[in-house]
RNA sequence: GCCCCUAUGGUCAAGCGGUUAAGACGUCGCCCUCUCACGGCGGAAUCAAGGGUUCGAUUCCCUUUAGGGGUACCA
C-alpha cells in the first residue's frame, strides 16, 4: 500500500511534522529539572484528586528547579462546561498551586512557548502527527459505525465475546485496500484514525513507575483510536503528542490510567518520541454507606470538589498540608519538628508516596487545621475569617467588621499563649462558637443547674466585681466570695468532704460563666469578661440575677 | 468474563529477612485545671487467610479472600 498517498488523501492540508518540531524545540533546563503538568478536563470543577496531583507536580517542579504547567484537555465536547477552565485555574491559584506556565484562565493570556495549552486549539498539530503515522504505515482509517458511549461498547463487546469467545483487538479496517478506502472517502464516509498496533500481548515490557517502582506490563495489541471521526484526538494521542512537544518529563496521573500505559507507550514509540517518566498516584477514596471503599465521586461527595473546603472555610494551607500528609507520611514528623516553617520547605519526595488508596479523613483534616489555626495571630485569623465571611456569610461579615477591635479581641482569647486553644478547624464554625460574644446570649444551658445558687452567686459577684482587676486579684476575689457563700476554695478539701460545702469554686465559676456566656463551657472567663467590658457584663449579670 | 493494582490497629501509616512492630489522628484512663480546650503521662488496638522458600518471615514466592481500577471515537 502506498501509505504516502493514503496520508495525503486523509490529511491533505496537514503541515509536515518538522514544522512543529522546529517550532517547539527542546527545553533548555538545568540538569535534573523536571517539567510537570496538570491536565484536567474542563468539566466544571477541580477534583480533590486534581489538587493532590497538582501538589505533587508543583512540589516536584519547585524542588528540581523545573516547570509546572497547566494544560486544558477539552477533547470531549460532550462534557465541556463553560468557565470550567477558569474554575480550574482559579482553584490552583487559591491553593497556592499556580502553574508557572500554560493556561491561566480565560481572562489572562497564556504564558510559555509551547502553546497553545488548550487541546482543542491544537487540532492542526494532531493532524500533522496523525498524517505522519499514516505515512509510516502505523495508523489506518477505520470506517466502522462509531459508537456512542459506554453502553454501545459493552453491547458490542458482549456480542463479540459470545460469537468468537474472545475479544478481537485488531480492527478489521486495518486490512482495507487503498481502493476500498478511496471509495469510502469518495462517498463521504467519516473515518476515525486508529493505531496499527505492532504489539504482542504475550510479550512484556519493563517499565519504571516513580511510585510503583519497576514493573513488567504486557505489550499493547489494541488498535486504539488516535483521531476520532470528528477530527479530535482522544486522550492517548493528545497525551503523546502534547507531552512530547511540551517537554513534559514526569507525568503524574491517577492510577486509573495505569492499565492503558502500554497503549500510550506504543503511541510514543510509533511517533518516535521518548516517553516521559510516569507516576501513577493512588486514588483518594472514602467509605460509602455500605462500608465499602470507593473513589471520591463528584456526584455523591461534596469533598470531591476542592471548592467545598473553601466554602466550609478550611484554611487552604490546612487542606494542602492534609494532602501532603497523605502523600508523604513523614510530613507530620517534620511538621512537629518545624512548627513555623512553610510546608514548601518540606523535603517532598515522589518516591515516598505510598501505593495504597487512602481514605479521606475529615477528623484528621480538622486536627491539622486546628493546629494550623492555633498558630496564627489574632490579626491573621481575623483577616482570613473576614475574607471567608465576606463571601459565604455576609451577615456575619458585617458583625465582624463593624467593630474590628472587638472582633480581634474575641479571636485573641487564649491565643497569644504558649499553649493556644485548638478549637477552630474551619471558619464556618466561628460564628456559632463565639455567638455569645457577637450576638449576646440566646438561651442558657441550664440543665442540671441549681438556679437558686446561680442567682445567689451572680448577685454576690456583682457586688465584688471590679473591671480593673488583674487576673490574679480577679480570681482571688472570686475565691473570697465563694468562701463567704460557703463554697470550697480548695479542691482537695472539697473532694474529701463535699458535704461540708455548697460546692467548690469551680461551680462558682460555672455560674459566672453561665451568666456571661450562657454556656457551661467556654474559654477563660477572665478574658471573656475583659473583652466584653464592664457595662456589658453588668447587663448580663442583671439578666440572670 | 478477562486484565491490572492494593492488602500492617477504627483512620493515615513507618518497616524493606532477625524490631519489645515507630509515629500521628481517633478512642480510653490519669494528672494539670475556674469549665471546655490546650499540655503532660499512661492504656487498649494492627501484620487478611492458607501454603511454600529460609536456621528464621510482617518483609520474598504461590493460592485464596477482600477492596480498588481498567476493559470507550470519556478523561
Amino acid at each position: 500500500m502506498d501509505t504516502k498517498l493514503l496520508a495525503n488523501l486523509l490529511y491533505p492540508n496537514a503541515k509536515d511534522v518538522n514544522y512543529w518540531l522546529e517550532k517547539y524545540p527542546k527545553r533548555e533546563l538545568k540538569r535534573g529539572a523536571e517539567v510537570t503538568r496538570l491536565a484536567p478536563s474542563p468539566t466544571g470543577y477541580l477534583h480533590t484528586g486534581h489538587a493532590y496531583s497538582a501538589l505533587i507536580n508543583k512540589l516536584t517542579a519547585r524542588k528540581t528547579g523545573g516547570i509546572f504547567y497547566l494544560r486544558l484537555e477539552d477533547t470531549d465536547q460532550k462534557r465541556l462546561i463553560d468557565n470550567a477552565g477558569d474554575i480550574a485555574y482559579n482553584m490552583l491559584v487559591s491553593y497556592d498551586l499556580s502553574p508557572d506556565e500554560g493556561y491561566r484562565g480565560d481572562e489572562l493570556p497564556q504564558v510559555g512557548n509551547y502553546g497553545d495549552y488548550i487541546q482543542s486549539k491544537r487540532l492542526g498539530i494532531y493532524q500533522s502527527f496523525a498524517k505522519y503515522l499514516v505515512e509510516k504505515g502505523k495508523a489506518f482509517p477505520c470506517f466502522c459505525k462509531k459508537t456512542e458511549g459506554l453502553e454501545d461498547v459493552e453491547e458490542r463487546r458482549q456480542k463479540q465475546l459470545e460469537e468468537t469467545g474472545e475479544i478481537e483487538e485488531h480492527d478489521p479496517c486495518r486490512n482495507l485496500t487503498l481502493d476500498e478506502i478511496k471509495e469510502k472517502l469518495a462517498s463521504g464516509e467519516e473515518f476515525a484514525l486508529k493505531l496499527k498496533s505492532a504489539g504482542d500481548p504475550n510479550k512484556t515490557i519493563k517499565i519504571v513507575d516513580l511510585i510503583k517502582g519497576e514493573r513488567e506490563i504486557r505489550e499493547n495489541a489494541k488498535d486504539i483510536v488516535l483521531m476520532k471521526s470528528n477530527g479530535i484526538p482522544p486522550y492517548a494521542f493528545a497525551h503523546a503528542v502534547d507531552d512530547s512537544l511540551m517537554g513534559t518529563t514526569i507525568v503524574v496521573r491517577g492510577e486509573e490510567w495505569y492499565p492503558s500505559l502500554s497503549a500510550h507507550l506504543e503511541v510514543f514509540k510509533a511517533l518516535g518520541f521518548k516517553p516521559p517518566k510516569y507516576a501513577h498516584t493512588p486514588v483518594i477514596c472514602k467509605l460509602d454507606e455500605n462500608g465499602n471503599k470507593r473513589k471520591l465521586s463528584k456526584r455523591k461527595d461534596p469533598e470531591a470538589d476542592v471548592r467545598y473546603f473553601i466554602e466550609e472555610g478550611y484554611p487552604k494551607i490546612a487542606v494542602i498540608e492534609y494532602l501532603l500528609n497523605l502523600l508523604n507520611s513523614d510530613f507530620e514528623i517534620w511538621r512537629t519538628n518545624n512548627p513555623t516553617l512553610s510546608y514548601k520547605e518540606f523535603p517532598f519526595s515522589i518516591e515516598k508516596i505510598g501505593s495504597n488508596n487512602p481514605m479521606f479523613d475529615f477528623v484528621k483534616l480538622a486536627d491539622i487545621s486546628k493546629n494550623y489555626i492555633s498558630h496564627l495571630s489574632a490579626d491573621e485569623v481575623y483577616r482570613m475569617l473576614a475574607e471567608w465571611a465576606n463571601r459565604y456569610d455576609v451577615e456575619f461579615f458585617k458583625t465582624l467588621t463593624e467593630n474590628q477591635d472587638f472582633s480581634k479581641a474575641v479571636l485573641n482569647i487564649d491565643r497569644d499563649t504558649p499553649k493556644p486553644r485548638k478549637d477552630i478547624s474551619k471558619w464556618s464554625e466561628v460564628k456559632h462558637y463565639y455567638d455569645y460574644m457577637f450576638y449576646g446570649i440566646k438561651n442558657y444551658e441550664l440543665d442540671g443547674i441549681d438556679k437558686k445558687k446561680l442567682k445567689e452567686v451572680v448577685r454576690a459577684y456583682m457586688e465584688v466585681y471590679n473591671a480593673e482587676d488583674d487576673k490574679e486579684t480577679w480570681f482571688a476575689r472570686i475565691k473570697e466570695m465563694a468562701s463567704t457563700l460557703g463554697y470550697a476554695t480548695d479542691n482537695k478539701a472539697y473532694k474529701q468532704s463535699p458535704e461540708n460545702y455548697k460546692g467548690n469554686v469551680a461551680d462558682v465559676c460555672t455560674y459566672i460563666r453561665l451568666a456571661l456566656t450562657g454556656r457551661k463551657n467556654s474559654p477563660d472567663i477572665y478574658s471573656i469578661a475583659k473583652v466584653l467590658g464592664a457595662r456589658e457584663i453588668q447587663r448580663r449579670f442583671e439578666n440572670v440575677k
